[in-house]
Order: structure tokens, then sequence, then C-alpha cells
DNA sequence: GCGACAG
DNA sequence: ATCTTGTCGC
């Protein structure tokens, strides 16, 4: 499938596939494999990397990772910021040995203009559970959160509760989590806590950055 | 009508 | 996302 050529067929296609969200149906064992994925951009090309990490929670290691180039066919438009991501991040999920039982993202998921941000997108078009960590607000407004790891408040718009804004370390600014696909808001906060015992970001996003950008840097050479 | 706006 | 030095603090 080609990207879409405008913002209203983007918009058409997220519409179809918004269809397909299942908020109900969620993770019911604690997740074993879960996987981060993010996407690094080179400034004046599009050029691009992705990158799909994988940590064994119930060792807490590293298990494997995979790295893909690539180019964004898509721009820059706030709220659909998925059909820039998505793609390549199918193909570097593709090439991961083991299917993840959950994926976290970086951005939102249903904490979105029409609730359906990249992590919900994801997750229905690879068929895995998933969840948005973001890094800065977009959509809904909040009340600044307790100052301790752990505290945190609503993120909420037009009366619904879409996301929480959460402390993951005592005195650093809070992320913004949100459900993507088969995942309770319950189970993405506890598990944004687990994944971020040292960091503000989970540990699988930090390393996803950390391998995209490191592979754009060297692709940029060649 | 005018800004604001994940990454 | 990306462009970017020093600097304050543990």
């Amino acid at each position: 499938m080609v990207a879409p050529a405008t913002v209203a067929e983007a918009e058409g296609i997220q519409e179809q596939l918004r269809q397909r969200l299942d908020l109900h149906e969620h993770l019911t064992t604690a997740p074993r494999l879960v996987a981060g994925v993010d996407v690094s951009y080179d400034r004046s090309s599009p050029c691009v990397t992705a990158a799909a990490v994988v940590f064994d929670l119930a060792t807490g290691v590293e298990v494997e990772s995979a790295v893909v180039p690539g180019e964004v066919s898509f721009p820059y438009v706030p709220g659909l910021l998925a059909f820039r991501e998505v793609p390549i991040l199918l193909t570097a999920l593709d090439r991961l040995a083991a299917r993840p039982d959950l994926v976290v993202c970086d951005g939102y998921g249903i904490a979105h203009p029409r609730r359906f941000g990249l992590a919900c997108h994801l997750g229905v078009v690879a068929g895995l559970p998933t969840f948005g960590v973001a890094k800065t607000p977009f959509v809904a407004g909040y009340d600044e959160p307790g100052g301790s790891r752990g505290d945190w408040s609503p993120l909420r718009a037009d009366g619904e509760v879409l996301g929480r804004v959460l402390r993951t370390q005592t005195g650093v600014k809070p992320v913004f989590v949100s459900v993507g696909h088969r995942t309770t808001l319950h189970q993405a906060t506890t598990l944004t806590l687990d994944l971020s015992p040292r960091y503000r970001l989970p540990e699988v996003i930090r390393r996803a950055d950390f391998l995209s950008r490191e592979a754009l840097r060297r692709a940029q050479l060649d």
C-alpha cells in the first residue's frame, strides 16, 4: 500500500483503521517480550532510520533489535504523524526474530484529535498490543501531577479521560501516557513505570532512539 | 478569524 | 524530528 497523496485521503484511511481499534480486549497476562520503537530523521533529506528493540521483562535484559533505513513519504502534519512513521516501523518490527507481546511507542495513542494517534495506528496494522509515551503535551488538558515518581494526573479533553500525565522520576518532567491498541490505561501506566527505573523515558524507547540515531549518523557518511 | 500543534 | 555550548548538580 502506498502513502496517501493528500491530508484528506490520510484522514479517510485513519477513520477506516479506527474502526478496528480494540480498547476492550487487552493483555491478560504480564507481557514478557516488550518492544520499543523510534524513528530518526535527517535534517536535509527524506532519509530516516527506524529501530525496534526488545527487552525480556522477566530478566530485564535486551533480547534483540532491528534497525532499518528508509525514506519518509508523507509530510509532518499534526494528527497524522503515523503516516510518516508506521511504514518503516512495520518493517523494523518484521525484522525481529520474535513477535513481541507489546510495543511501546514514542508519541500518543488515543489522546489524539481524532482519538487515533501513532500507537493506535501501529497497534491496529501490526496486530499487536501498544500504548504511547509522549514527551510533550498535544491536545488534552491536565493539571500538574505530584512531584514524586509514580504520581499522575488525568489527561482530559471533551470531558473524557484520554490518558495520564505520569511522573516517572522524582523531580523530573512528567511524560504523557495513553492507550494504543488492546491495552488498558492501568497497564500502560504500570509498565511505563516498570520500564523507566532510572530515567524519564522507558528504557526500550531510549534504546530505540539511540540505535536509530546512530544508524542514521552512519548512513549519512556513505 | 487567529494561533497551536505528538515526532 | 533537527539545529546547538556551556553549565548546574548529583
